[in-house]
DNA sequence: ATTATCTATAGATCTATAGATAATGC
DNA sequence: ATTATCTATAGATCTATAGATAATGC
């Protein structure tokens, strides 16, 4: 058992990046506090030493996510062959990222939910959306002159397409349909 | 206190209708049975008269929220002046449709839910996204050949997008983006 | 007599807190 | 001595059920 305030802070972070995943993965309301701590090797006694409420934690939890999503975005820009508004679509509209929600993009499976929470969750999504239409727009830029905003424009559809598209492949029972989804948003977007 | 047997028809059908939209409000865990009765008039004790559970409410309310949302669509295409694929669009991604959740499109407002749900509401959903599909294919059929496979392409495209779109205009924070997002994805589907 | 609804409550679950225990750190 | 975590539990809330009450309908 540790004890010192090294260990707390790694198990505070220990704690923040569980309930990062389970939340996608779940929802917001699909996990309690006690599994939580729980499967982090805890109990539940200790939490409230960590987290003013459950809602600081959902707020923590929601940052983390997004953090951790914009890392593994840019980590794949510089491990394997480069990133390309072609290849970013792709990865985004796989089945992989459908059925990976615990590790996926926290604004597709959570922006449902979060529409519905305070103020803290919208303004962390509000950057997220932001920088993500950014990222996108850049991308879009050799397909524009320069300085035209309909690349701004463009990038807004495709994000929009992007969360919409994964959002329903993951509602939709027949797999079939699911595949269709994604595949033929993925064509249309990059066409 | 009516006690006929039509009477609990009537009552069975006010609940459902009353949780459907309660439900694309605040979530499908964001309101409990007591209180559902309580607003309807009732009282907990009769709930387990009407539904074998409370995941058999979620269902009929459901079914019942997409039921309201076609019915809606097709009385909007009896009554005004004609609609049209671009009256559609800017319906949907009006900001009265974005801030009324509770009589809005279900799959806008709980599509991210309902993937985490049973088979049964993945199921209706399914169907709800093939009609909706189908639907916009043939406003669609006019920009392509007859039989072209693009139409619907371009369906599951449009449709996504404006999924999407109003998940995205109700999550973020600042009403400005939140409007951007709405209009800007609104021109360029009708584009 | 039957039944639609109500009152009351059991039992489970969830958030939050109090006080004990076992480490760290001066 | 301080503090990170644990044990135990209070109190609220939620689903589900049992039995009472007050209507309907033969």
């Amino acid at each position: 058992m540790g004890h010192s305030r090294a260990d707390k802070a790694k198990t505070h972070e220990r704690i923040v990046r569980l309930a990062a995943k389970r939340f996608r993965e779940k929802g917001l309301d699909g996990i309690g506090i006690a599994d939580l701590m729980n499967e982090a090797g805890l109990t539940v006694g200790g939490f409230y030493k960590h987290f003013g409420s459950r809602d600081e934690l959902v707020a923590e939890a929601i940052a983390s996510a997004l953090g951790g999503w914009k890392r593994k975005v840019e980590a794949a820009a510089v491990g394997g062959p480069a990133v390309t508004y072609e290849s970013l679509i792709d990865a985004y509209l796989s089945e992989s990222h459908r059925d990976n929600r615990a590790g996926g993009c926290p604004v597709g499976s959570l922006a449902g939910e979060i529409a519905r929470s305070g103020n803290r969750a919208r303004m962390l999504v509000n950057q997220e959306v932001q920088e993500s239409i950014k990222l996108l727009t850049n991308f879009l830029r050799k397909r524009y002159a320069a300085g035209d905003v309909k690349a701004r424009w463009r990038a807004i559809l495709t994000y929009s397409a992007l969360v919409g598209a994964i959002t329903l492949s993951r509602a939709v029972w027949d797999k079939r349909l699911s595949r269709d989804i994604l595949k033929t948003v993925a064509r249309l977007l990059k066409s």
